[in-house]
DNA sequence: GGTTAATTACGAACGTCTTCGTTGACATTA
DNA sequence: TAATGTCAACGAAGACGTTCGTAATTAACC
C-alpha cells in the first residue's frame, strides 16, 4: 500500500494554505492574524479547519509545545500541479496543452511574462530532445 | 444592474455542462445515456442537476416540448476561462502566466503541442505590439 | 493556591452537493 | 377507456463544508 494522495484542498482550506506556504510553520493565532486581512475568520473556525486538514493529510502538526504548530504537508508547487491536473481532467478533457492555450488567450500577460514562458518552453524542447 | 455572474459549476454540474457542449441541447434522457457511460447516474439524479443548473442560471431550458430541452448557457470556452481565472486567484496569486508555467512543467506536452503554443504566444506578442 | 488568559477539543447549526424514491401529469396504445 | 410508459416536480436523505459557541485543559501570574 502506498500513500494515498490528499484530496482537493477546498476553499477555506486553499487560504490556509496559502497563509502556511507564506508564513511556514504557525500557530492557530498566528494563521488566524494573518488571514483576517483578506478574510475576517474567527479562532475556533482556523482551528477546525485546521483540525480537519490534519485528518485529511492536508497539514502536519507539531505538539511539541502548548500551541501546536501546523505545517503545509505538500509544497505549493505540488498543490498547484494537483490542482491544474485536476481541473485539466474535469474541464479539458485532460489536456493540459489546451489548459494552457485557453489561459493565454483568456488572460492578457505582460510582456516579460510571455518572455518567461516562452524560455520554459526553450528548456522543455531542449530536454526532450 | 447587469447579470450576474454564473457561479462556478460543481463536479457533478461539469459533467453535465460536458455532455451538453459535445451534444448540443438535449433532453434529460440525452444526458443521463451519455452520462451513463462514464459514470452510472441515474434519470432523476440527472433531473434534478439539471433544474438546480436552470436555477443558477448555468443552463437554459426550452419547454416547449412535453420533453424539455436543456443546453448550456455559456460556451466552452468561457467557461473555461472563468475556472481558470478562479483557480488563478485562488492558488496563483491571479497571475494567469504562474498557472501556465505550472501547468507546462507540471506535465510533458507533445512536440505539436508545444509549437502550437509558441504559435499561440507569436499571434498574442504580434496584436500587443 | 487561586484567578486569569490562552489553547484545544467537541459538537451543533446551517448551508450546499449529490443521489434517488415517490407522486402526479400526460401521452401512447391495446 | 383502461393499462402502460415517460416525464417533471417534489421532498428527503446522507455526505461534506463552513462557521462558531461552549466546555475542558493548560499555562502564567499575583
Amino acid at each position: 500500500m502506498t500513500e494515498r494522495q490528499p484530496p482537493r484542498p477546498t476553499d477555506a482550506e486553499l487560504s490556509i494554505l496559502r497563509v502556511l506556504w507564506r508564513r511556514g510553520p504557525s500557530t492557530v493565532r498566528d494563521v488566524q492574524e494573518d488571514l483576517i486581512q483578506e478574510n475576517p475568520t474567527g479562532y475556533t473556525t482556523v482551528l477546525k479547519l485546521l483540525q480537519i486538514m490534519t485528518e485529511k493529510g492536508l497539514v502536519v502538526r507539531d505538539e511539541a509545545q502548548r500551541a501546536h504548530v501546523y505545517d503545509a504537508r505538500y509544497s505549493e508547487q505540488k498543490t498547484q500541479r494537483q490542482l491544474l491536473a485536476d481541473l485539466a481532467n474535469r474541464a479539458f478533457d485532460g489536456s493540459a496543452a489546451k489548459l494552457v492555450m485557453q489561459a493565454l488567450s483568456g488572460r492578457k500577460s505582460s510582456a516579460a511574462e510571455l518572455t518567461a514562458i516562452r524560455e520554459l518552453l526553450d528548456r522543455i524542447e531542449g530536454e526532450t530532445k
